[in-house]
This record gives C-alpha cells, sequence and structure tokens, in this order.
DNA sequence: TTATTATAGTTGCAGATACAACTATTTGTC
DNA sequence: GACAAATAGTTGTATCTGCAACTATAATAA
C-alpha cells in the first residue's frame, strides 16, 4: 500500500511538470492531426517554416533551425532533407562561413505556410479562447518566458 | 520581404503556443538526459511509474496508461514490454474483463522510480524555483489545467 | 440465443529522431 | 604561417513511436 503521506511524487513541482508535459502533449497530438489531414503538413514542418518566417533575413541555418525546434542537428538534417524534396524550402550556401547552410523557404512553402497557419490560429483561437481570458492568456505566455 | 503588418505568424495565440511548445521541450530533454545518464530511466519510463505509483488501485489498464502518457495503444504495448522486460513492472490478468491487462509496478520498480525521483525533485526544484516563486508556480498550475 | 457492434490489446511495417563518428571549414595560439 | 581546438553539417545505425490490420473478449440488439 501507498501511504500518501510519504508521497514525494506529490510535490508540487512534479505536479507542475506533469501538467505542462500533458496539456502540452495533447495540444501538440490535436494540432499535428489537425495540420496534416487538412494541410499536409506535419507539426515539425510547419514549426520549421514558421520559424524561417519569422527570421528577420529570411533564412536561417540548419543550427539555428535546430536550436529553435529543438532537435539534434542530425535530426534537423533528415528534417530538411524531405522538406526540400517536396520543394518547401532551399538550401543556399552561405557567403560568409563555407561550413554553413542557409537554410530559406520558398514560394510553394510560403503558399502551404499559410493554409496551414489559417488551420492552426482557427484551431488555437478555439481551443484557448474557449478556456482562458486574453489576460489569462497573457499571464501564461508571461510565466513561461520566464520559465524558460 | 516580409512586412510586419500582414504577419498573422505573430498573433498572441501562435505565440503562446510556440512558448508552451518550447519550454516544454527543452525541459523534457534536459530531464530526459538527467533521468538517462543518472537513474537510467528514460523520461517515458519515468512517466509511466509515475502514474502507475499515483493511482489508487496500484495498476493500470494498458488504455490507461497510453491515454495518461499521450501514447498510442500500439506504442504504449512496446514500452510496456521493454519496461518489463527489465523487471519494472508486471502484467497481470484483470479478473473483471478477460481482454484488459492490469499493469503493476514490482519492488523493483518501486526502487528505481525512487532514486529517479529524487534526481527529477532536484532538478525541477532547481529550474523552476530559480525562475519562479511558489506563488507563480501555483498560478502557472492552474492556467495549465483550465488550457487542458 | 445469435448476430452485430464496440472495446482491449498486440503485431507488422514504415517513418522520424537521437547519438556517435566522420568530413570540411574556421578560429585561436604559438 | 602552422598546428590545435572548436564549429557546421552529414551519415550509419539503432531505437522509439504511430498507424492500420488483426485477434480476442464483451456489450448490445434482434
Amino acid at each position: 500500500m501507498v501511504s500518501e503521506e510519504f508521497c514525494p511524487s506529490k510535490d508540487p513541482r512534479v505536479l507542475l511538470f506533469a501538467q505542462l508535459s500533458d496539456t502540452n502533449a495533447r495540444l501538440e497530438r490535436q494540432l499535428d492531426g489537425e495540420l496534416r489531414s487538412r494541410a499536409e503538413l506535419p507539426l515539425p514542418w510547419f514549426e520549421t517554416l514558421l520559424r524561417l518566417r519569422q527570421s528577420l533575413e529570411g533564412h536561417l541555418t540548419m543550427s539555428e533551425i535546430a536550436d529553435a525546434i529543438v532537435h539534434s542537428t542530425g535530426g534537423t538534417t533528415r528534417l530538411i532533407d524531405r522538406m526540400e524534396e517536396e520543394g518547401l524550402v532551399a538550401r543556399q550556401a552561405c557567403p560568409k562561413d563555407r561550413r554553413a547552410i542557409h537554410v530559406a523557404i520558398t514560394e510553394s512553402g510560403n503558399t502551404r505556410f499559410d493554409e496551414a497557419l489559417d488551420i492552426h490560429v482557427a484551431l488555437l483561437a478555439e481551443l484557448f479562447d474557449r478556456n482562458l481570458t486574453a489576460d489569462e492568456q497573457a499571464q501564461l505566455v508571461g510565466l513561461l518566458r520566464k520559465l524558460r
């Protein structure tokens, strides 16, 4: 029998991490399913395109992508391979450093991303707005940002 | 050129999801690395053991585990296979329903979990307490719970 | 009861990712 | 400048996970 007094698995920090992890996993699963079935774009592809669109120069190096989407560099190589095969992104030589590679989004990538973004935003709006006020959403971003 | 006025990739909800996903990914990566190297326990194994320990009856069915750790049932079968091979959990017949299987934690599993839990709590305490007050942590749990 | 449908779990197979070893290039040091 | 160390990216290999098809059992309907 597991008595309650002994249970450090009820530590508030353990519960916080569990809640964070669980909430995120369910959200990601739902978003990934929706993006795959309606835009044929797996979530990691979407996140990659998002980062490229948010980038100032219009391109990122492999390492920057790997860090942005929290993948290994090896995994990122394969991910970009697949995205390049589908014509969503393109590898370009980096003039400053011949070891590095610039990954840029293509026209076709922009189109696909825009479609996917509509779906993404619509689903997020529904999920978030149903459960949290705009104020609470802002509060949540703030807390997560402090945590990172 | 990507002008700022047009950019729905700056939608607050998109940013909230990105922040949630990123924060969680970095946390999980760090915890997984720590648990693997110091307790030889991958994070999914740890989470499974945690759920079993938190369960009232001392056991869960395959489906309950799959739901708790947000895996497919197929993936959960293999996960439990591996954990059972290492003697951390045991499959038992369910008397009420012969389709179902009870998965219970073993003595050895309890020992390994306790070691891992110490590491887990210590790391979480450091990461969380460094960046958030106890009050903010509570606030964060509340917001995440509402969101789920 | 018997037939239909739903549920629990497993398995074959394919896809995605990590790790470690490797090549190429750059940076730092003497 | 030359050598050592660090960095960027790729590749071989192994592992993990999901999906769809499948078996077995239970619940429901006729």
